[in-house]
DNA sequence: TATAAATTAAGTAATTATACTTAGTTTTGT
DNA sequence: ACAAAACTAAGTATAATTACTTAATTTATA
């Protein structure tokens, strides 16, 4: 490959510039494009379509992951590059799931992230090694021995909340008690409680801690 | 001033390798040393004083506002620089009362970025415009004129929070319970009721939103 | 080495949450 | 229009937490 076209999403900007001055100081590499969350990266893709889209997981509006199984979805000659600041394995098996070819920790080095994108944009594929040792451990049964395959399957919600049950949830994770949510929703305490017991239930957790976890682990927030 | 020596404390390496890459694309900057927390950029500035140390609030180890006061403690001839992720108004005044020389944000750009450097390393002060506001807001009874003085009182912690007490809070902000906590630390429930009842009383609140909430407002993780 | 401060932990009454179940009402999909 | 799913909320027993107080040790500091 002669040069390397990449589209850039993240939401802080420094963090941008950071990355496109390191991406250019290598000759071969264009940044065409930026994006400081998924919905505008896929606008960017929509009249620029870049070799390789380095995405960020955590940004406001619409998320990495989801913007990259928009991308596999929409665009087949679009790699994907994920770069993030968590190792926990429901992010990596999120982004693999939704098609990702690549996966860097934040703490990587230049030389590494070079040749992930290297990699990534010759149609290769790319995890940290913390990360390639998630992998293996969790497709030991079912396809072993090619790389993993995108689109596996879309898992979404794989805890079918219900619409009120997400609205809890998240009003839960801001650590507001029954009350309060009852107060905030206009329902009577005990319905609170109800939708509460039925989260727990559905997610398998016991306190809210497990429950936090397993938010955060599963991107229910 | 002819050439500027920065030293960078981030904990991301990517992080620092861009905002590296970043700077000595202008020529006139040179980052002599890197840190990944606040104690090791300490270390560092034992044997390499720079003319500026850019660091990031949020670290392990040593968070950068306590760093920043340690520095401006040990050496008056360094400035200060601190990027944060976070524009909460009790960041930048521990940032300023710690004796930052500036404060930025990671949504600021390039531009905004070598400008607030080359201020700062000129013995300037800079501070982005909207945490300009919040200083604003904060100083009009006192000393309104001049740019605001470094060192203005150390405030540290405004809770008197003991060691224990900010272990539990730890814990607590982990959203674990009183017998997790309690297990952990190797002493009774009843113990960890008790430090957490005292906690919840010097922090003036009273549930676990409005706790997670101040603690995040004083830094107190 | 006093003396204060911190850590430990039990007691107790009142309040709140948990772990369900049952069941009426509303909404949604076909 | 009919059934299924979702939302609502009460009842009930048990468990846990809260809001204190008191008080015995341990540790730090003047």
């Amino acid at each position: 490959m002669d040069i390397i076209n990449v589209v850039l999403a993240d939401d802080h900007v420094l963090v941008r510039d950071g990355i496109k001055a390191l991406l250019e100081d290598q000759s071969g590499v264009v940044v065409i494009d930026e994006a400081s969350n998924g919905k505008e990266a896929l606008e960017v893709l929509k009249t620029n379509k870049p070799h390789v889209l380095i995405i960020d997981i955590r940004m406001p509006e619409m998320n990495g992951i989801d913007a990259v199984r928009e991308v596999n979805r929409l665009y087949t000659d679009v790699r994907t590059l994920v770069l993030s600041m968590h190792d926990s394995e429901e992010y990596v098996l999120q982004a693999i799931q939704a098609g990702a070819d690549g996966y860097l920790l934040k703490g990587a080095s230049k030389e590494e992230f070079l040749k992930a994108l290297n990699k990534v944009a010759s149609g290769g594929k790319y995890f940290t090694g913390d990360v390639s040792a998630i992998i293996m451990n969790n497709f030991v049964n079912g396809n072993t021995n090619t790389a993993v395959a995108p689109k596996v399957k879309p898992v979404e919600d794989p805890f079918k909340l219900t619409k009120r049950e997400k609205q809890i949830l998240n009003l839960v994770l801001q650590l507001k008690n029954n009350k309060d949510i009852a107060d905030e929703l206009s329902i009577s305490k005990r319905t609170a409680e109800v939708h509460r017991f039925n989260l727990m239930k559905k997610l398998e957790v016991k306190n809210l801690m497990e429950l936090s976890n397993k938010a955060k682990a599963y991107g229910l927030e």
